[in-house]
DNA sequence: GCGACAG
DNA sequence: ATCTTGTCGC
């Protein structure tokens, strides 16, 4: 099984946060494809909260990309060590992702975040961030626009319109069901908008939200619950 | 200065 | 994210 340990410069507070981003921004790879759409695995991530205790709970999901099928699921328990600031998400969930990563045996092929990947006011969202220290590909699939604009998308499942700042389009407001709020894609690491877009619609056939989400979701709630009470 | 703001 | 009852709809 892989490591992925946190780097030993983690930042402990906003200003050494923004720093981060800034010397890694440039590490984030846009000009791969990706893996085609329905092949390998495609791995969910999602983190819950208790405030109250500080404890912070991760999961992963390996799922199989053709039958979205469970591989392998891991989870991690940990302490907050980073509040929720707009534009530093990463550097609250990241930790205990990494080592829910780490506890995985199966190849997470494609990566799944909770979120923003270059959709990012300096570009390195969360997933892009994970993609780099990781250098998985990965992609991220967020329930509100942020701080970005977006015209509606036509009605039918597919459809599709840019998620723009200001005159430059970071990720696509896509349509995953039929008349209902769209999700807000953005590439991460190693994947194509075109690509991770093909990805999150082959991850929705039932529900507005990826099943990889939807799983890593249930699994990082209960993980939470047991671990209290 | 004020409001907005992924999870 | 999380707190929370009922309610409308397939």
């Amino acid at each position: 099984m892989i490591s992925y340990p946190l780097p030993s410069d983690w930042p402990a507070d906003e200003k050494a946060a923004r720093a981060v981003q800034d010397a890694l921004r440039d590490r984030v790879v846009l000009d791969e494809p990706g893996p085609p759409p329905g092949t390998g695995h495609v791995t969910g991530v999602d983190v819950a909260y208790d405030d109250e205790r500080d404890v912070v709970a991760a999961a992963v999901v390996v799922l199989d990309a053709a039958t979205l099928d469970v591989v392998e699921e891991a989870t991690a328990v940990g302490t907050v060590a980073f509040p929720y600031v707009p534009g530093l998400l990463a550097f609250r969930e990241i930790p205990a992702v990494l080592t829910a990563l780490s506890g995985l045996t199966a190849d997470p092929g494609l990566v799944v975040c909770d979120g923003y990947g270059i959709a990012h006011p300096r570009r390195f969202g969360l997933a892009s961030h994970l993609g780099v220290l990781t250098g998985l590909a990965t992609m991220g699939v967020a329930k509100n626009p942020f701080t970005f604009s977006y015209e509606a998308p036509a009605a039918p499942r597919g459809s599709a319109s840019p998620l723009l700042d200001g005159a430059e389009e970071v990720g696509r407001a896509l349509r995953t069901r039929e008349g209902v709020k769209p999700v807000f894609v953005s590439a991460g690491h190693r994947v194509t908008l075109a690509n991770a877009c093909a990805h999150a619609l082959r991850l929705t056939p039932r529900y507005r939200l990826p099943e990889s989400t939807r799983r890593a979701d249930a699994l990082c709630r209960a993980a939470l619950r047991e671990s209290a009470g």
